[in-house]
DNA sequence: ATCCCGAGGG
DNA sequence: CCCTCTGGAT
């Protein structure tokens, strides 16, 4: 039998898994820390290949430190840059990619300084200009920081829970977002990610899913398959 | 396709 | 030991 005549269309369903996680989830909200929308910025530059709970470790000490697009860039201080660029990296170390991320974070700061006047760009356009930033930490900070939401978030969870779903085929993530784009109502693309990482950290793990516990299984083609 | 990178789980 | 964690640049 057919994945689409035994669960209805790929787009029902997805709207059916949609309605099913708002329930399994109400109040899932971004889960890094933060006060600015530079903050922001720099936590989810961190949370390339990072859990949301190690970022959270560092960030206090690290804004503490650093807590503006200024200090960051290093304009405030006498201090050379690569003595300044150590230091970012002595703090966000236990991230991993150390030296790519504080790289990274100094040079998207400068820029933010040098061409936007200290604050962040609110545009797709502009955001993936920065070194460090692309399509999945630019809708990241459109959606939770400006409240606009330009795309889906795909992220390792959502690529891997929207697959094995069976809502995309793809791996590339931008094709994965357009999919996601397709089949859900807009206003829902932000709290689809978030949901959908909720669930994949606490259910779906990619090692060993869970589907024993899954509310999803229902609604997944995937369900207590080893072909996953 | 490959590299960057540490920490935690199995 | 190997795999994974809210990726991005080359």
């Amino acid at each position: 039998m057919s994945v689409a005549s035994k669960w209805g269309s790929k787009k029902q369903r997805a709207e059916a898994i949609l309605a099913k996680l708002k329930i399994l989830y109400p109040d899932a909200t971004c889960s890094l820390d933060y006060q600015t929308t530079l903050q922001l910025l720099v936590a989810t530059i961190l949370s390339a290949q990072c859990t949301d709970e190690r970022v959270n470790k560092v960030t206090p000490a690290l804004f503490k430190r650093f807590p503006d697009a200024r200090s960051l860039a290093g304009c405030d201080l006498a201090k050379p840059a690569l003595r300044e660029r150590e230091e970012l990296e002595t703090l966000i170390r236990s991230t991993g990619f150390y030296r790519n991320k504080a790289k990274n974070i100094q040079g998207a700061a400068r820029k933010i300084v040098a061409e936007y006047g200290g604050e962040v760009p609110q545009t797709m356009a502009e955001l993936i200009t920065l070194p460090g930033v692309g399509r999945k930490t630019a809708n990241v900070v459109l959606a939770h920081g400006f409240g606009i939401v330009e795309g889906v978030t795909v992220d390792t969870h959502v690529k891997r829970l929207s697959k094995r779903l069976g809502l995309t085929e793809y791996q590339d993530p931008i094709r994965v977002e357009r999919d996601l784009m397709k089949l859900l109502p807009q206003p829902d693309w932000e709290n689809w990610s978030i949901r959908l990482i909720y669930h994949g950290r606490a259910i779906c793990k990619a090692r060993s899913p869970n589907c024993d516990d899954c509310q999803l299984a229902h609604l997944c083609p995937s369900a207590g398959s080893s072909n996953i």
